[in-house]
DNA sequence: TATGAATGAGGGTTCATTCAT
DNA sequence: CATGAATGAACCCTCATTCAT
C-alpha cells in the first residue's frame, strides 16, 4: 500500500513510442556494457551515447544492474526463441546437439567479445538478488539439449550410468571455454570446425560403450582371468 | 619520472620479518576477496581484519588490483607446484588426467565456494591488464595437462584430428562448469565420483576413433593366432 | 513578463467539472503527505492514486508545496468554519474553551495520526514563503480562543498581568504537546478526559489571583521586603 | 562477520587530534542545519565550510542524517548535564520549575532561532529509525521535570488527579509554542519574564485547588506566632 | 484540458589511494 | 616501517517541473 512506483508499473503504461525509446536504450545499454563489462560502465555513458539524460534511462529501467539484466534477457530471449522454433526441425539427437553448439557459438561470437564477454562473466555474478532472476532464463536456455539429452537416453543413444547435468556441464562448460579462449587470444575460430569437433567428441563421450567392444573386452577379461588362474595353479 | 616500484621490486627489498606480514595480507585478502568478490571487498575491511591500517596494506601491494592478482598467484602457485611434483608420480596418460581433474575439484571445493567462485569469477575479468598478467599463471597451470595430453597423441592415444587446444578447453571448460554449478546450487558433488566419470568420458572422447576397438581386436587376433600356433606346435 | 498564475486565479477560470478535479486532487495529496510527510512524499505516488498524470496535478496547482499548503488550507478551514459556528452556541468563557480544546484534539486524532502528523509538523517548518502563507491560517484559527480570552478578561475571568500571546502559547503549545506525545507512542488519549482537565488546569492558570490569596500574598511579600531590608541595614 | 565498517567503529580508534575534528565538523554541522533545516542542507555546504571534502565528513559520521542527531544530541547533552547539576542547587519545587523553564528559553534564545527552530522541528520528525535514538535524549531531558514533578506530589504540592504527563505536556508545549511564536514573528520575548509567569500560572495550575490559600495562611500563621513569642522573649 | 515523456539539477555516499609524521 | 587522516573523483539515483501534442 503505497509503496513506491516500480519502474514496471511504469513501463507497463508506456505506449509504442516508447518502445522504441526502451529498444533504444537496451541497444545503448548493450554496447557499453559490452565493452565495460558491468562495473566499469555508467549509466551517464550509456545516457550520454543516446543523447539523453541519465534520468530518462531510470525512467525506463529501476537500476543499472536492473538494466543489464534485461540487456542480458533479451540476449538470451533472442537465441533461446531461435533454438526452440529450429531445433525441431532438425532430425535426430546427434545433429541437434551439433546444431546447439554451432548456433551458440555462431551467436556468441558474432555478437563481438564484448557482449560475449558480458554474457559469459556477468552469467557468474555471485549477486543474490541477481541470480533468482537469471536463474531462470539459464533453465530456459538449457531446456532444448537437455530435452534432447533426455530423450536420446530414452532410445538408448546415450549412456545411463552418467547423469544428464554431468553432460550439460560438458556441453556448456567446453563451449564457453572455447569462447573464453577466443575472447582472451583475440584468436577467431572457426565455428563449423570447432562445433563439429565438439560436438562429434562429446557426442562420442556420452555414446554408450559400444556392443562389440563391450563382447570384446569380455573376451580380454576372461583372458586374462583365465591367465591369473593359470598362473595361481602352478 | 620515477616510475612506482612494481611489487616485485618492493618486497625483493624487504627483510624476513616483513615476508611474514605479506604472507598475512594476502591471507587477510584472500578471505575477503573470497567472501565478497573483487568488487565488493574493500581495502578497508581487508585491513580492518589484519588489525592494520589500509595504508600498511599499500605499502606491500601498489593496488587493490595487484593484491587480488597475487592472492590467485598464491592460490594456483600452490596448485601448481602440487600437480608438477605429483604428476609424474602417476602412471599412464588416462590416470594422469583422472589424476588432475580429481585434484582441481578437490582442492576447489575443498577452498569453498568463496575462493572457488573467485578464482571462477576473477578470471573471467575483462580487464586487458589484468588478463596479460594472468595469461602467464594460467599457462603453466594448464602445462601438465597439455604434456599429458601432447605424450598421448604421440602414443596414438589420443586422435590427431582435434587440436589439443580444444581438448584443454572440454577438460577445463566442463570442470569450472560443474563447480561453477555447485556454487550457485550449493549442492556438495561427489568429488570422486565426478572426477573419474569426467576423465571417463572425456578419455572415451579423445580416444581415436577406431584405436579401441582395433586394439581388441588386434589382441583377439593375437590370442586366436598364439591358439593356432598352439595348436599347429602340437 | 508573464508572471505565472496564481492558484487563486488558475481557479477561478476553472468550471464545475474541473472543481471536482481540485477536490480529489486535494484528497489525495492529503492522503500521500499524511502517509509520508511532505519531503517523503511524491508527485508522482499522488498522480497515480488519482489515476492520472503528474502533470494534471501540475495544472491545479503550482508546486508541491503549494498543494501541500491547499491541502492543509482546507484542512484549516473545515476546523475553522466548525468553531467558528459552534462556538457562539455554547455559553461561557470556561465552556468556551473547553469546547475549543475538546474539538481540537478530536478532530486531529480522528483525522489519524498521518494528517495530525503533517499538520503539527509542517506548520513547523522553517520555510519563509511558507511561513507567511499559513500565518493567515494559524491566525484565523487561532481567532476564536483569542476573542473568549480577551471578553474573559473583560470580564475579569482571566487575569490582566499576563498576556494574551503567552495563554494561546499555553492553550494551543499543550495540546500540540499531547498530540505529539500521542503520535510517537501510538497510545490513545482519551479525548474526553484530556480535554476536561486541561481546560480545566488552564482555566485555574488563567484565573485572576483571589482576593483573599492576594492580600496574603501581598502580606508575604511584605515581610520578604522587610527581611532583605533588615539584613542589608547591616 | 565481515559486515561493512561502521563509522563508530572508525570513531572508536580515533586519537585526540581528530577529536578536534569531530567537534569541528558538529559545529559547521549544527549551523548549516540551524540555518536551512535538515532537508535543505546539505553535506557539501557543510563541507565546504570547514574547509574540507565531503568525504572527510562521512569518515567521521555514517550519514547526513546521523550527523544532524549528534547535532542534536550535543546540544541536548549540554543543557541536560546543566540541568543535572544545577537544578538539585535550587530549593523547593516550584522555584526548581521556574528554573527549568527559565534555563529552557534562555538556552534556545540564546542558540539562536536557527538551532532552536532545527530542535524543535526535527525533533518532531517521524522518522521510525530516527526516533528512537532521539527517544532516550528526549526521555534524559524530561527526567529532571518529571522528578520534580512526581516529589512535588507526595509533598501535596502537585494535584494527584491530573497525570504527570499531561503536566509534562503542559511545561514543554507552553514553552515550544513560545518559542515557535518567537521564531516566525521574530520578536525577542522576555526571557526572565516569561519565564516568571509560566511557571507561576503553571504552578498555579498544577496547584492543589486549596493549598495554595493554605500554605500562605499558614505562614502567616507563622509570622504571627514567631511575633508574638518574639514578643513574650522580651 | 490532459498527458506522455523528458530532464536539469543536484544529493548522499563510497573507496582506493596518497602523504606527512 | 607504519599509520592516522584526508580526499579526489566518481557514481547511482531521485523527483519536481516543463512542454509539445
Amino acid at each position: 500500500m503505497g509503496k513506491k512506483l516500480s519502474p514496471q508499473q511504469r513501463r507497463a503504461s508506456l505506449g509504442a513510442r516508447s518502445e522504441r525509446r526502451v529498444r533504444e536504450i537496451l541497444s545503448a545499454a548493450r554496447d557499453v556494457f559490452a565493452e565495460k563489462g558491468f562495473e566499469k560502465a555508467t549509466t551517464a555513458e550509456i545516457a550520454q551515447r543516446l543523447g539523453t539524460s541519465e534520468a530518462t534511462v531510470f525512467t525506463y529501467f529501476g537500476s543499472k544492474r536492473e538494466l543489464c539484466m534485461e540487456v542480458l534477457k533479451v540476449w538470451y530471449d533472442e537465441i533461446i526463441s531461435e533454438l526452440e522454433r529450429e531445433v525441431p526441425l532438425v532430425h535426430g539427437s546427434r545433429a541437434r546437439l551439433n546444431f546447439i553448439i554451432r548456433k551458440h557459438l555462431k551467436h556468441m561470437i558474432e555478437e563481438g567479445t564484448g557482449i560475449c564477454a558480458l554474457v559469459l562473466s556477468e552469467g557468474r555474478i555471485a549477486d543474490q538478488e541477481f541470480m533468482s532472476l537469471i536463474a531462470d532464463i539459464k533453465r530456459r536456455y538449457i531446456g532444448p539439449l537437455m530435452s534432447i539429452l533426455s530423450s536420446a537416453r530414452e532410445n538408448g543413444e546415450v549412456r545411463r550410468d552418467v547423469s544428464l547435468r554431468l553432460m550439460r556441464d560438458m556441453v556448456y562448460g567446453s563451449m564457453e571455454h572455447v569462447l573464453w579462449t577466443h575472447i582472451v587470444t583475440g584468436r577467431m575460430p572457426d565455428v563449423e570446425l570447432t562445433a563439429s569437433q565438439l560436438s562429434d567428441l562429446l557426442w562420442r563421450a556420452f555414446a554408450p560403450p559400444d556392443q562389440q567392444v563391450e563382447a570384446l573386452m569380455q573376451f580380454r577379461a576372461d583372458v586374462a582371468d583365465a591367465l591369473r588362474r593359470s598362473r595361481n595353479d602352478r
